[in-house]
Order: C-alpha cells, then sequence, then structure tokens
DNA sequence: GAGTAGTGCTTCGAATTCGAAGCACTGGGG
DNA sequence: CCCCAGTGCTTCGAATTCGAAGCACTACTC
C-alpha cells in the first residue's frame, strides 16, 4: 500500500499543458478523420498504417511493428489490415525468418490513395494547427513532445504485455531493476 | 482562383510536432483509461465528463455544453450520460428556460467516484507525461497549446454544425420580384 | 527430439462509436 | 395565430473498437 504520498494537486500550468494537448489532438484527429474520408475514403487509422508503410523503406512491415507504431490493440489490427488488403491497398504476405509473422505490404494502388489524400492532409493540419504557431513554437513543440513520447515508450512492454495465465507466474529471468 | 497553390512538404520540425503529439495523446489516453478503469470502473470519456460537471459551479451543464467540452458526437454522449444516470453518477433534468433543453447534475455518488479516481489520475499523469518535463517545458507547453487550440476552436462552429447549410440557402422568401 | 514457456496473429462476443433521421420546442414573419 | 427555419436531444442501424481465448510456431531446457 503505497499512498501515503502527498496529496498531488498538480500547478495550473500542468494542467492546462494536460488539457490542451487531450483537447488539441481530439479536435485536430475528428477533423483530420473528416478530411481523409472525403478524400480518399480512409479512416485515420487506415491512413496512419499506410503512412507507415509508406515511409518504410521496401513498404514492408510486420504486423507488431504496426501495432507497435499505432497505438491500437491486435484485434483492431488484423480488422483494418483485412479491410486494407480487401480494398487492394496492402497485401499479406508470410514473414522472412518467423513463420508465425505476418508482412503487410504497400501496394501501389495503396500509394495511390496516400498521394491522393496527403496534400489535403497536409492542408488540414497547417489551417488548423500550424498556423498560429510561430517556427520557434513548433520547434519547442517537436522537441518537448518528443521527450515526453520517448519517454512514455520506455516505460511500459512496448506491445505484447504478459499473457496471465493461470496463477501467478514467477518472474522470468534476466530481472533488471 | 482555384488553387494552384506550391505543393506543401511539411519541416521536420512540423511533422515531428505533429506526430509526436499523436502518438503522445494516444498513449497517455491509453494509459490514463485503464487507470480509470481499475479505480472506479469509468471510461476516458465518463471522467471528462465527471470532470467537467464537478468543475462547474453548481454541477451542472447542458447538454450541448458537455459535448462542445468533450469533443464528441452528440448520440455518444446521449449514450454515456445514459450510462452514468443508471450508475446514479448524473442527474438528468429539464433546463431551466429552454424546454427542449436537458441539464445534466453531478451526484453526490458522481462526486465520490471523481475523488476516488483523481489521486490516480494525477499519478499516471505525472509518471508519464510530467516527469520528464522540466517546468519551463511544461509551461511552453501550455502556452502553445492553449493557442493551437484557441484557434481551432475559434475556426468552425463550436458544436451543431449547420444541418444543411452550405449550398444555395440564401434566398430568403420575401423576394418580391 | 520432446516438453514447456513465450510470442505472433486471428477469431469471437460485447461494448462503444458515429451520422442520419426523427421528435420537440423556440424564434421570426406574415 | 400559424408557418418555417433553426436548435436540442434522442433513437436507430451500421461500423469500429477492445480483451480474452485460441491456434501456430519459435526458443530454451533437458
Amino acid at each position: 500500500m503505497t499512498e501515503a504520498e502527498p496529496p498531488p494537486p498538480l500547478d495550473p500550468a500542468e494542467l492546462g499543458a494536460y488539457f490542451a494537448l487531450i483537447e488539441v489532438s481530439s479536435l485536430l484527429r475528428h477533423t483530420v478523420e473528416q478530411q481523409l474520408r472525403d478524400a480518399g475514403d480512409l479512416s485515420y487509422v487506415q491512413f496512419q498504417l499506410l503512412a507507415t508503410l509508406g515511409d518504410a523503406a521496401d513498404g514492408s512491415r510486420r504486423m507488431t511493428e504496426l501495432a507497435d507504431g499505432v497505438v491500437y490493440s491486435r484485434s483492431g489490427l488484423t480488422y483494418q489490415v483485412g479491410l486494407l488488403e480487401k480494398a487492394g491497398l496492402v497485401a499479406r504476405g508470410p514473414s522472412a525468418e518467423d513463420d508465425r509473422g505476418v508482412t503487410v505490404t504497400i501496394t501501389a494502388a495503396g500509394r495511390d490513395v496516400l498521394a491522393r489524400v496527403f496534400p489535403g492532409h497536409i492542408d488540414v493540419l497547417r489551417q488548423l494547427f500550424l498556423e498560429p504557431l510561430a517556427p520557434e513554437d513548433v520547434d519547442s513543440l517537436a522537441r518537448v513532445l518528443t521527450v515526453v513520447r520517448d519517454h512514455m515508450r520506455a516505460i511500459p512492454p512496448r506491445s505484447a504485455k504478459p499473457r496471465r495465465k493461470g496463477t501467478a507466474r514467477q518472474s522470468p529471468p534476466g530481472g533488471g531493476a
């Protein structure tokens, strides 16, 4: 029971940063989603997936890598990749070294769609997000948020949280403190 | 005058700010959601609603105000408020001056739950979000994000997007000609 | 080479989400 | 007073989401 800690009120700045972060990301995501729907009939997740794949050297990623990149449940990923595959925008194939792995590759049609929606996407970003910011603001935002991102990524298990089977499992070897 | 605008590539800093923003908010939201589920059996939206109500002077808000505060669809709001009401955490009542309005009020039980989950919520925020940041970082984050938020709120209609606005709705009936 | 734990992905059922359509009421004109 | 457009909220159906359970395979141990 470690909870005799001092009561934790947050600074106004801390609260402000938190609320503004949530609000901004929600609003942004919402607007972007509409844009993507119009321009290419893509959901935001689908766009993120295609963009991630398009960014990869050979246009391929493992399912797990995709799930890690986009914060998403495994099952949801399976569903969306299924949709993208059905639409012909990606292809699924076996993984080279690991027979249980699945490699997802973006198709030419996928790159097409990506190219079609990207300009509008950037437009929305500019108008809604970047417009009121000075270059230095953008810099500082990028810097600070990157620090937070790295911190968050370092804390929890990246994906595949330990699967609780029956009763308490002993801690596996490799105990780092 | 259509849009012969130059192709718009984004700075690395701009891209970085955008991606980090999305990623951070997703990760944060995800973790917070788990915490809330454990501590008080609340979804994130439900927590936001209770928090908004708890913040109001008399613990009451109109549905529309709630939908504005939390970025959310009207129907989703109806659903979640219904859940909260069923759980006894809020009460619905008629609106004072507008008979089509509905006033939502947080109950004592609602405040209870809020008080129970809040400490853990703040804990998560500190550990995941604030920990790696210097006070000046938090300040700058709050400042910049607030600017963006205000900008975003100013652009589109706050809520209730015009139901059939847009095209030719211009001609008033009185055109005596 | 068999056994056991751990990982990669999918299937399944249940809950949540949204947009469109509908109902109830307000406000401005004729 | 009645009509019409506009707003506030809910209902409806369809799509998306997640977690738990399951199957297939790898890695490690003996």
